[in-house]
RNA sequence: CGGGAUGUAGCGUAGCCCGGUUAUCGCGCCUGGUUUGGGACCAGGAGGUCGCAAGUUCGAAUCUUGCCAUCCCGACCA
């Protein structure tokens, strides 16, 4: 861990803000609220975005897309819904600029105002299941399993590079079933596939649950959620899965003819992860010295620093180098060979760090002399000399080995991180003191949930799947539970 | 929207309290050379509406007022 849990709120922003900007991620951009991805931060994205793409096409989903903007009266057709996205709308409301008549450069022209303000998506639900509406008429239309890459805007008040952007990326699933059980069915597969993305590729353990009334989506009957433990002892939000009953579909009218010739609503599930998961990889992994990226998803999982004197050295290390960048391409290994002239082998070494790049091959003469090269990996920051022969299958099986130990390491700090509290002092104190998760009993109702909130600012991130029942008092009001809830400071 | 802070070159900054030559320093950038095993060195060079506007003054980066923007904390939220 890189940061105390006691040093103030402001470093952690800082330390995070400097992995992001000089890790070559990200910036701010031009625009409030609003980053630039830059072309590192686009390629991460890019091997997450292709990788889930491969796990929802298994799973059965296809692509579409629909219109970024949304006519103001589709967002009031489902209450809960508007009442949701309400508050961070940003809305046209016209469509035509024109010269200012005093010449101070160019206004809105009050002419071309809209007769139906458009909404900028916050999310799809509502263009998506109006549109649903003309598509699903019968049983054997169902079940729709469409999936969208699209950017949404949500005009928040506050705004953190990556965790929270005014406009973000991401990719958005609406289902159509023609049953309860089909719908709740796929909402628990793509929580699973969220999971397993973000374990398996991202390196990062995640509780799987469901969220209490208060923390659902605008619209839903359930929400399904991953949570991950960041560094600083704050949970993260990584992804969700709706289970939005027959809310939308009544909403927009969409209904459909049984087998059975009756006319019945259809079951909607919508699920979406979003670029905030490139943020929980970055607070969860990252150290001191810079990002660490998981070698599954990085962008370059190798890089080669050759280390010469002279024209003429460089030429021979060139030709080794290529030699080894041709064999680990075969074996798929991502490898970028960083022969600039421009720059120092200490520069290299410091910046590629600073990047997370999994392993570095550094070589010179002397290296070569020995039929070695000197290998460094990003995780422990251990290095050492390996043999030539056989380097492309070792450095693959060390990219597997670090996207282990990677995993290892965040399961060993979550696992230490989540403690049982069982009462009101102990429970304040670990939040104060140790952070994590804190596993509680809690009385069930909204009024508690919201008390502690307003106490601790913690929430309660989920109510884990298969939670095992158990009898006990609520933390704060002492009424009888029976289970465990996993309660944390959230971002 | 409340509280706090900050705006000076691409980035980070000094100067401001106490107004006075040509606005400081570092990084980066350009040219040439020497270098290259953990963020090189020497020499030369380019780069500025001091956030914007008005005011005070012989004179404003510096004082006054207004505005704008950004960051951090809070509320809101993925």
């Amino acid at each position: 861990m890189s940061k105390e849990l006691t040093s103030r709120e402001e470093d952690y922003s800082q330390w995070y803000n400097d992995l992001v900007i000089k890790g070559g991620l990200a910036d701010y951009s031009a625009v409030r609220g609003c980053m630039v991805i830059k072309p590192y931060g686009f390629a991460l994205w890019e091997n997450m975005r292709d990788q889930l793409d491969k796990m929802f096409k298994e799973t059965g989903h296809v692509n579409a897309y629909f219109p970024l903007f949304i006519p103001k009266s589709f967002l009031s057709k489902e209450a809960a819904h508007v009442e949701g996205f309400a508050k961070e709308c940003a809305v046209v409301t016209h469509y035509r600029l024109m010269n200012d008549p005093n010449g101070k450069g160019i206004i809105v022209d009050p002419d071309a105002k809209l007769e139906e303000e458009l909404i900028v998506r916050p999310t799809s639900e509502t263009i998506i299941w109006h549109t649903y509406k003309d598509w699903i008429q019968s049983y054997r239309d169902l079940p729709l399993l469409i999936n969208q890459w699209a950017n949404v805007v949500r005009w928040e008040m506050r705004t953190r590079l990556f965790l929270r952007t005014a406009e973000f990326l991401w990719q958005e699933g609406h289902t159509a079933h023609a049953t309860k059980e089909e719908a709740i069915e796929e909402t628990e597969k793509m929580m699973n596939v969220y999971a397993d993305f973000v374990e398996e590729f991202m390196a990062l353990p995640v509780i799987k649950g469901v969220k209490t009334a208060s923390e659902r989506f605008a619209g839903a009957v359930d929400t399904y959620c991953i949570e991950a433990l960041m560094q600083d002892g704050k949970a993260l939000q990584a992804g969700t899965s709706h289970f939005l009953g027959q809310n939308f579909a009544k909403a927009f009218d969409v209904q459909f003819l049984t087998k059975e010739n009756k006319l019945e609503y259809v079951w909607a599930t919508s699920w979406g992860v979003s670029t905030r998961l490139i943020g929980a990889l970055i607070m969860a992994h990252s150290d001191d010295q810079g990002l660490i990226l998981p070698p599954k998803i990085a962008p370059f999982q190798v890089v080669i620093v050759p280390i010469y004197k002279g024209e003429e050295s460089k030429v021979i290390i060139d030709a080794k180098a290529n030699e080894i960048m041709a064999s680990l391409k075969t074996l798929g290994i991502r490898v970028k060979y960083d022969n600039n002239d421009h720059s120092r082998p200490g520069w290299k070494f410091a910046q590629y760090e600073l990047q997370g790049v999994p392993v570095r091959l550094a070589m010179g003469l002397r290296d070569m002399e020995n039929n070695v090269v000197e290998i460094a990996r990003r995780d422990t920051k251990e290095k050492s000399s390996m043999l030539m022969e056989g380097l492309a299958e070792n450095v693959k099986n060390l990219l597997d080995e670090i996207q282990q130990n990677m995993y290892n390491k965040a399961l060993a700090f979550r696992t230490e991180h989540i403690t049982n509290a069982d009462n009101w002092d102990e429970f304040v104190k670990l939040l104060d003191e140790k952070g994590g998760f804190i596993s509680a009993h809690w009385d069930g109702t909204a009024e508690t949930e919201d008390k502690i909130k307003d106490q601790t600012k913690a929430t309660i991130r989920c109510i884990p799947i298969d939670n095992k029942l158990e009898d006990g008092f609520c933390i704060l009001s002492g009424s009888p539970s029976v289970q465990r809830v996993l309660f944390a400071r959230a971002y």
